[in-house]
DNA sequence: ATATTAATTTTACGCGCGTAAAAAAATAAT
DNA sequence: ATTATTTTTTTACGCGCGTAAAATTAATAT
């Protein structure tokens, strides 16, 4: 900041501020460790000779790093762009110094990245998995050695605790209004989706199917990776195809499947909405943030990513500070956002 | 790998592989830099034990690392995604340790997130700035200290060189198409747009419209930010309420504006497309990942993300190197990608 | 005021590695 | 074979910091 001499390490900066270098030391880990008076004189230091410890030393003998990764399944879907945001956010107001990273949906780069991160010795992960597909056994081992907290898609009795949406009430949600405003609706989905949410959202679908005394209809649909836009107009084509869907609603397992539909729906003539000139309905779950903007704009459920964000980390705090394995999972509910497709 | 002691660092690795420490370290940072023979021995103890070198006793001493940073201005945009994406394996197989940022639309994060990039000691940055908001003096101080190649979006006479698309040639190659199959086009954009490219992107629209000699209409619009579709729909709205589009052919600065346009269009009940009952053609430029999936796909531009990615990691690593200041521009021209929009 | 206890600071050592300079080994030249 | 030259390996030192244990200082109790 000033005319000072530059100044090369913690010895240096300690002296100029008339203090022995561990107590600097310590003032860097916790500023609360130090008498108020000791902060005071260190920190006015610090506005006159602008020092910034190294980073290597520092993490180099610490037990642990302020280092906090965040491993996301495909960082080019907006949905995932979005949460990452959040959390990466969170995670700076906790003190932490967080990293972001995209498995790419690659499961081998999934376990790549989490033995890269090892050798960072991150003081916690925030790590959504791929679902289906990700080794379990990896990250079981990488979950040993450090807290790990689930996101978003869970993987069973894994990680310190998992924090996500309950997707078995966005379904059911969704299911009751449509078949309150209109024709009860099929499902649409993967047949092989990569994500287990998806399995609950099946399941809240047939549940509230059967309370509701409608016969539940599951159209699974081939299609394999995360282009789901794709797989969902490619999907949805090869039903026109083949008899059209069995309900004029149509509840897609997440928005991007819901965009890939609306899009076929488009190419075939097909108009989708609730306006009486409209022959088709279609729902999404999740509320992209294209959704707003689809043709027709997407009625959908809206995920807590700020809730999920805050929460997550804040266990993630727990568990760096030792707290014993809960492994509690908390789920948040989703909210209906009712636009024009349905 | 195996049921082999654990090995605790360097020293105990160079021992048990019948070698002297700093020949083992001449290895990690080069491992062409030793005798095949005593390469060959290594990498073979390196399949017993699985040692790897403590990263920051590493990156304490040397002077330059292998990290890499990746800053873009906003990661939420699939489109930067998609590009980071890119650059990110591309920094991999150049053999970096790249790590990704978000400047998140924010001028004081992006300066901040520069700082800290300083005590990462980067061998070198790859940046995409926020342009017309980026703080020039505070970037052009960081690129005295540390290799930066810009991309996506230029700031004169800034960083080693600057690698990104020909913008100018984006719109002249698709006023020139819109022109020849139909009304020739209007040009809708921000008043006051973020992305200098957008500048380049208007006079190509202007040039191409005075060659093909038709009186270039261009439509500003309000708004401030990142959240560009919602400005393009609102924007479209104000159009209409006041008078409608000059051309049935709009031509949008970005596909994010023209998604929103599209929105609009669809809530106002005007039809788009090049079909007989559309009324309206709308082109973007980008050919942002979702731009296939709107209703109308959109006709636009396509980047050579590819391209970009890998000249721009090409350039960083002769910077890394020690090349000379050659501050060269390297602009890559785009491909035109046909739709049902326009 | 003095003893006791708690909080803070200092002393002293080591972490795991990079790297310059010295020594040794391999290669090339005579 | 001997010497000169280059490449490779080893010796030796220090980087910038964390942290346990010792010394000091401040706070509290008597």
């Amino acid at each position: 900041m000033s005319n000072s001499p530059k100044i090369r390490n913690m010895e240096e900066f300690a002296s100029v501020s008339g203090l022995s270098r561990p107590t600097v030391s310590k003032y860097f880990n916790d500023p609360d460790s130090v008498r108020a008076s000791t902060r005071a004189r260190i920190e006015q230091s610090l506005e006159e000779y602008d020092y910034t410890p190294n980073i290597y030393a520092m993490n180099q003998n610490r037990k642990l790093t302020k280092n906090v990764g965040i491993l996301v399944p495909y960082l080019a879907d907006p949905f995932f762009a979005e949460i990452a945001r959040n959390v990466e956010q969170r995670c700076i107001d906790a003190g932490f110094r967080p990293t972001l990273y995209s498995s790419h949906g690659d499961p081998n780069l999934e376990v790549e990245i989490l033995e890269s991160l090892r050798s960072l010795k991150p003081a916690g992960v925030l790590m959504a998995p791929l679902g289906r597909s990700s080794i379990r056994g990896e990250i079981e081992k990488f979950c040993n050695y450090v807290p790990t907290v689930l996101f978003d898609s869970n993987i069973p009795d894994l990680g310190f605790a998992f924090v996500g949406s309950n997707n078995t009430q966005f379904s059911m949600l969704m299911a009751e209004y449509l078949c309150r405003t209109g024709e009860p609706p099929c499902f649409f989905e993967m047949q092989f989706p990569s994500n287990p949410n998806a399995n609950k959202r099946r399941q809240g679908y047939l549940d509230a199917m059967e309370r509701l005394g409608h016969e539940p209809k599951v159209i699974k649909i081939e299609g394999d990776g995360w282009a789901f836009e794709e797989i969902g107009r490619l999907g949805a084509h090869k039903v026109f195809e083949t008899g059209g869907f069995p309900s004029s609603t149509v509840l897609c397992s997440n928005d991007r499947l819901a965009i890939g539909v609306l899009t076929a729906c488009w190419e075939k003539g097909v108009r989708v909405g609730i306006d009486s000139n409209a022959s088709i309905r279609v729902a999404g779950q999740d509320d992209h943030p294209l959704a707003r903007y689809t043709c027709p704009p997407l009625t959908t459920i809206a995920q807590e990513y700020e809730a999920i964000s805050s929460y997550a980390v804040e266990v993630l705090a727990k568990a760096v500070e030792g707290e014993k394995k809960p492994h509690k999972s908390k789920l948040f509910e989703g909210k209906l956002i009712m636009r024009d497709s349905a």
